[in-house]
DNA sequence: AAATTTGCTTGCAATTTGCAAGTACAAATG
DNA sequence: CATTTGTACTTGCAAATTGCAAGCAAATTT
C-alpha cells in the first residue's frame, strides 16, 4: 500500500522514509521493552496512537521488515508483533535518542536510572539487551 | 508558534516532539556536514523540501533550542544557520542511522567509505567531528 | 446463546503538506 | 540612481494525512 518513494539515496533519507514519523519509533520502543505486544498492548501505551494509525503504522514497518507478525501461543484472536533482526539492529539508535534525550529532558527517575547503567558501558549493555530480543 | 505539547515525558516520544517528522533531521543532516548553511542552501538539497515547510521547521528548531540563527558576515540579506550545542549532540543518533541504513540499504559509495571510516573507530569519529562542528 | 475481547476498518472533520505564486528587503548591475 | 537580481521568507489553495468516534467480524469467555 504505501510504496516505496525513497526522497534520495542518503542514509538518513532513506532511514526517515522507513520510521521517519512521529509514531513508528513509538512502536518499535514498545518492541524493545516488552519485546512482543498486541495490538491492544500498543494502544495503551503512554502517548494514546489511534486504531487507525496504528493499523496503518504497523503494516508499513511490516512492509519494510522491521517488524514481523506472528500468532500468539494462547489463542488465534491475538496477533503477536515482534522485531525483525533489522527491526532490532534499530537499539543502537534508541539508546542514543535516550542519552540524548537524557541530556535535555527531565527524565522521569527509572528512565534515568536505566541511562546511568547503560552508560557504565554501552556496547556490552547493547549486546546483552540484543541478545534478549533474539531470544524469541 | 509550535506549542510544546509533549506526549509523555519518554524520551523517545520527547525527542520525536522536537525533530520526528520527515524533514528536520535531513536539516540537520545538511548542517553536519556543511556546518553552515543558508535558507537557499537547504533548499537546494537533493530532497527538495518545500519553502514554506523549510521555514516552519527552521523555526521549530530554532524554538527547541537545537539550531540558531547569525548574521552572514557577507551580506545583510543572507541568514546563516548553524546547529547549538544540543544540535551538535545529535551527532551520535546521526551516525548510528548511518550505520542502520547502511546495512541495510544500498548506499552511493561515497556514503560507504565514510561509514568505513566510522566503524574504525566511532568515538574518535565522534569526537574529531564534534570539535569541527563547534569551531564556529 | 449472549456478551465480551481482539484486531482491525470506515467515515469524516481538522490539521498538515506540498506546490505555485507573491512579497519585502538587500545587493548587484547598468 | 533606477532597475534587475538574489535571498528569505509568506500566502493561497488543493491534496494528503491525522485523529477521533463508531462500526464490524471472528474468536473467546460467560
Amino acid at each position: 500500500m504505501d510504496a516505496i518513494k525513497k526522497r534520495s539515496d542518503c542514509p538518513i533519507s532513506c532511514s526517515l522514509d522507513v520510521w521517519g514519523d512521529r509514531w513508528s519509533l513509538l512502536i518499535i520502543r514498545d518492541l524493545m521493552f516488552k519485546k512482543q505486544c498486541t495490538y491492544g498492548d500498543f494502544l495503551k501505551s503512554e502517548e494514546k496512537i489511534a486504531t487507525n494509525i496504528l493499523a496503518s503504522r504497523l503494516q508499513t514497518l511490516e512492509e519494510n521488515g522491521v517488524i514481523d507478525k506472528l500468532e500468539h501461543p494462547d489463542s488465534k484472536a491475538k496477533v503477536l508483533y515482534k522485531l525483525t533482526q533489522k527491526g532490532i539492529d534499530l537499539l543502537p539508535i534508541m539508546i542514543e535518542i535516550n542519552l540524548w534525550a537524557n541530556k535535555y529532558f527531565d527524565l522521569p527517575d527509572d528512565r534515568k536510572a536505566v541511562l546511568k547503567e547503560v552508560k557504565k558501558d554501552k556496547e556490552k549493555f547493547i549486546r546483552d539487551w540484543m541478545k534478549e530480543l533474539k531470544k524469541q
